[in-house]
DNA sequence: CGCTATGTATAGCAGCGTTATGCCACACTG
DNA sequence: CAGTGTGGCATAACGCTGCTATACATAGCG
């Protein structure tokens, strides 16, 4: 019940459909108490949809098969991530209207730790001299972010990913220290491939 | 009464209280059809605000007085558009929701008319070399968002900003074609003062 | 078999945005 | 100046929302 109400609601925004108590507990084929005996109201259902949300993302992440080029996997990592919002868009926005308070913060986190890792990896080849692995990964991560909600809001084509993303990507791993024209090619590579 | 039903919701967007019709026609002391004369209910409404919140922006960023430095005054930009957003996380985040259809969106742009302008100066002047004005100018902005709503939403913390905005700006100038130094030095002054 | 406890169905509440209706005040016209 | 529209607002009601109090069913256990 608990899951069928979680990707009821998930199917629900996927689907651009107002996501309603009654039309939930409609689809799912029971009452409206059943959200709240299985969580706290519709607040609570948000957070478990957003929760599901990060772990989608996470899995997606997970799927992307490191290589021994690390600054190629972090594009990769880029990749997948864009693609996934791309597809889902309304459940992407969701997931950070209210990201500071889920059920479970550190699950969540998981998928930055992907990034993170795959930047630590960078580092000890060498690619990334002085540089800070969370960091990296944190501006790749909000660079990234920032031009998928302006897509996914539509104030920006869907062209401006493929025209400013590897372009910022490269700009990032670039000033983490990785030669220009080796990272160009890495991030072309983990972007288109 | 249009402008007053504006700012009165712009007030309570700041002051985090729901905006609901009822509340907001009591508080301008009017009843509840005045938003129904004067926009097209309460999705009119909204699209006025979010005008409203672009205008502010503008006169934010027109009040960069431009010098003799173009990354100077791009960082300086970059800072004033971040201070405007935190200190009206809500409208900030509001303006964006449903950026794409908005009452008058030439208006809207003139925001991102000012860092295309700053941008192309820096081409003018050499410091940018074989760089699109509107590209630079697209991912500074685009970087900047992600992170001033990841900071807004409390997933990263405030000092966030100054961690990694002026990295994620120097890495886009730097990819631009400016000198590394040289372009640290110009964002850092622009950026703190 | 009976008791308990967990989960669900039903019905009703206050609040929301929206709209139909009626009134009132102001501007225009002869 | 009186008569007549007309635009803007107050009132009240409708359907929808999330939420909750209450009654009922059903599964587990002594």
């Amino acid at each position: 019940m608990r899951t069928a109400l979680i990707e009821q609601a998930a199917a629900m925004l996927v689907a651009r459909e107002p996501v309603t108590l009654r039309a939930l507990a409609t689809r799912v084929g029971t009452s409206t108490m059943a959200v709240y005996t299985h969580f706290d109201g519709m607040t609570g259902l948000w957070g478990a949809v957003r929760q599901e949300g990060f772990a989608r993302l996470a899995r997606r992440l997970a799927d992307v098969a490191p290589t021994d080029d690390p600054v190629r996997d972090l594009a990769a990592l880029g990749a997948a991530y864009a693609a996934n919002a791309l597809e889902h868009p309304a459940l992407y926005r969701a997931m950070f209207d209210a990201a500071a308070d889920l059920p479970d913060p550190e699950a969540a986190g998981a998928a930055f730790g992907v990034l993170v890792e795959a930047a630590g990896r960078a580092v000890a080849a060498g690619r990334f001299v002085d540089a800070d692995p969370v960091a990296v990964a944190t501006r790749q991560w909000a660079s990234g972010h920032g031009l998928l909600l302006l897509v996914i809001s539509e104030v920006l084509p869907r062209e401006a990913l493929a025209e400013h993303v590897p372009a910022l990507l490269a700009a990032v791993f670039t000033a983490a220290g990785d030669d220009a024209r080796r990272c160009a090619a890495s991030v072309q590579a983990g972007w288109s491939g």
